[in-house]
DNA sequence: ATAAATATATTGGGCATACGATATTAAACC
DNA sequence: GGTTTAATATCGTATGCCCAATATATTTAT
């Protein structure tokens, strides 16, 4: 159950590129809470590091954006994510619809 | 995005009452990977210290089950779950319909 | 009764997630 | 040019997840 943050930041960087702020602003919409420095910049660190996302620095900005690499890993991931959470997804869904 | 496994095991025993050696059998088959003794004892016991679940002894072995404020926390976090992780299941299974 | 099997539980070590504090760099402003 | 601001990055610390190893208690088998 582990390596949820960096599966999400991969997911978020499937959809567009973006730099660290924007990247916690995408994450502090959806989750509710703003993760601080010092919990983005490791993931994104420990992800390059495997190859799954690339950094370009853009003046003071530093743009991330996932890799071939990435993407296959992403698919995987997305792949295992469904078919162990998708069950407690589809309950939810038919539970609220009542 | 901590205590992914603490929610799923909510989840199971939201399903049925469980000892620890079927709880492992069910995480191993949704998962595809085993946890060990030094997994799910400790989720447990933190669960019940946090009085989300039961435990009563039956000969060697102990039952688990939810008890009423684990369902409370267990809709809670159903609902963000969901919020959070709704997209990327509904983007999986668009994308594996074609 | 003894041995084997089942189930629970803890310990120690490693990695992932998380925060706040601090430091560094580059752009923007005056 | 010097100050402020924005963005990146690291550090220390805490907690959650994960395994292998170990220990304990209870049931089953011989």
């Amino acid at each position: 159950m582990r390596g949820m943050l960096s599966f999400y930041i991969l997911w978020l960087l499937s959809n567009r590129s973006m730099n660290g702020q924007e990247l916690c602003k995408e994450l502090a919409r959806r989750r509710g809470s703003k993760p601080s420095a010092g919990t983005i910049y490791p993931a994104l660190r420990s992800l390059r590091e495997n190859g799954l996302v690339n950094m370009e620095r853009q003046g003071r900005a530093t743009i991330y954006s996932i890799s071939e690499k990435g993407r296959d890993e992403l698919e995987r991931a997305c792949k295992y994510f469904c078919s162990v959470f998708g069950e407690i997804l589809q309950d939810h869904i038919k539970s609220t619809h009542k």
